[in-house]
RNA sequence: GGCCCUAUCGUCUAGUGGUUAGGACACAUGGUUUUCAUCCAUGCAACCGGAGUUCGAUUCUCCGUAGGGCUACCA
């Protein structure tokens, strides 16, 4: 059985390109029945901050991402968050290993030293490699300062290999120069884990047997592939991601306005929409399809077809593709996605109606909708006060014929015991045909004069919706307001 | 600077040693619609450059170029 795991940091709100990673990850689950372990690396204590773990959650909720196994979930390999897996010893134990192994060794240099060095370095256009000071101390050396209060780090000793290949489930096998690569940190100075150490411990440790993650990484990999092997664990199958590029083909990040998921959430996105288009963003089915819901997604997903170039992120085609999810929602799921977003104003207006008119209300205009608060725009028609009403109508001028037109619709509509769509629809047809099939000299005046409007949705689905009262109040309005 | 990854319409992408290089978004035009929107049709638009391999390269190789990533006691 395989598994894989989604890594989030919680030092700041969770970003569309890390659910993204999530979501690749819980695609290749999904996909290939693997278990999807969800593990909080808060090492990083002075920017890990609760709320951000929670943000995660949220987010994850909301995408219907959900763990088998992590810090709220539980499971056979916990703690499934790092700072908890500190206070167990679990990355001390396996670096006791390492320096017992002389795989790993006691740095106490100093910042101002390193730091020197890579000034150095870079003055000679040289790659930064630590100079190994720490490397040769003695031991008496070594206990002499473990024992003062002078600031140390444990660092791992780089392999002297000419050839590291790095095999990559999405690209080619990849040959890294080991005599390039620097010693790094393995143990903070603060006795934290680094993320190159907490990272293959956990993996390994987890039985990870897949990591997905993002292009990004692809250097630090085999800085954990040693790590594996000096440990004597069975590396993971790597596959990095492309990234997800603003629209200046930059790394996403805020400058280039939302990027939290909880943005699209607030903005009236829908979370199938994402998804879908995330999915899309790196990965291709085999025909043209570009609508999938989650379950055939989940089938059709497979790790081979994902493709190695990055890709922008384009909110237009986001929006369109909202669009298209708003459409092929119920009458009832429509309503209940769209309620939040409802301003107050329009929220007066639909308290007018019945529960069930509300839904037939919120429907009606879905065409116009991509993004949910969208439909603000489109509920006046349904305003029933008719004080508002009569004011919007006195700001039109009426012709002779577009008088007797509405006159006429006033007068036959009432004959129908019933407002309904059909009926309405029924008497439109009459008066069209009395007035030589011309719609438009029709259905405009009627607009104008009983909505006091000259755009909405459909005039009729409108009347239906207004009823017999409202319409009767503004009936007699006009019938008087006409002739004066 | 060093190391690494990548390169098809403006964007997301499909695809092949020989194709009219396909689809989607956007854009333009037309149609349907009482209007807006939706929907439908049509159009516009791409293989980064140079060598090499080959009968033939967008496709394979190399070199450029461009973009991206990493180069921390951040993850």
């Amino acid at each position: 059985m395989k598994r894989v795991r989604f890594a989030p940091s919680p030092t700041g709100n969770l970003h569309i390109g890390t659910l993204r990673t999530a979501l690749f990850n819980w695609l290749f689950a999904k996909r290939y029945n693997a278990t999807y372990i969800l593990r909080i690396e808060d090492t990083d204590k002075a920017r890990s901050k609760p709320e951000y773990e929670g943000n995660i959650y949220e987010g994850m909720d909301w995408m219907g991402i959900i763990e088998d196994e992590g810090p709220k979930k539980g499971g056979k390999f916990g703690p499934y968050r790092q700072t908890e897996r500190i206070v167990d010893g679990i990355y001390q134990k396996q670096l006791d290993r390492l320096l017992e192994e002389k795989k790993a060794y006691y740095c106490f240099c100093t910042d101002h030293d390193l730091d020197g060095e890579r000034e150095d370095a870079k003055h000679k256009n040289r790659p930064y490699i630590y100079s190994r000071k720490c490397l040769h101390l003695s031991a008496e050396e070594i206990d002499e300062k473990l024992k003062s209060d002078i600031s140390r780090t444990v660092k791992f000793e780089i392999p002297d290999t000419k050839s590291l290949i790095v095999s990559d489930g999405v690209r080619d096998d990849i040959d890294f120069d080991c005599r390039l690569i620097s010693d790094f940190v393995l143990l903070k100075s603060d006795g934290n884990p680094s993320y190159n150490y907490s990272v293959v411990v956990d993996d390994a440790l987890m039985g990870i047997t897949d990591v997905i993650r993002g292009e990004d990484h692809i250097s630090n990999t085999p800085r954990q592939l040693l790590l594996f092997k000096a440990l004597g664990f069975t590396p993971p199958q790597y596959h990095h991601l492309p990234m997800i590029l603003g629209q200046d083909k930059s790394k996403l990040s805020k400058r280039h306005g939302a990027t939290a998921v909880t943005d699209y959430e607030n903005q009236g996105y829908l979370s199938d929409a994402l998804y879908n288009f995330l999915a899309l963003l790196g990965w291709s089915p085999t025909d043209t399809t570009e609508i999938f819901d989650r379950t055939s997604l989940s089938t059709l997903f497979s790790m081979d077809r994902i493709s190695k170039s990055n890709a922008v992120f384009d909110v237009t085609k986001l929006k369109w593709m909202n669009g298209q999810y708003i459409r092929s929602l119920e009458p009832a799921a429509l309503a209940e996605k769209v309620k939040p977003f409802i301003d107050d104003i329009n929220l007066a207006i639909l308290d007018t109606y019945t529960e069930s008119d509300v839904v037939k209300i919120i429907y009606s205009v879905r065409d116009n909708i991509a993004l949910l608060p969208d439909i603000n725009g489109y509920l006046e028609s349904f305003n029933t006060s008719f004080i508002s009403f009569s004011e919007k109508v006195k700001s039109f001028q009426f012709s002779d014929s577009e008088k007797q037109v509405v006159l006429d619709f006033c007068c036959s509509v009432f004959e129908h015991s019933e407002f309904t769509s059909e009926n309405i629809s029924e008497t439109m047809d009459v008066i069209v045909t009395k007035n030589d099939g011309k719609k438009g000299k029709v259905f405009k005046p009627i607009r104008k004069a009983l909505i006091g409007l000259e755009r909405g949705p459909n005039i009729v689905e409108i009347v239906s919706l207004l009823g017999k009262d409202v319409l009767s109040e503004r009936a007699s309005f006009l019938g008087k307001y006409f002739s004066a």
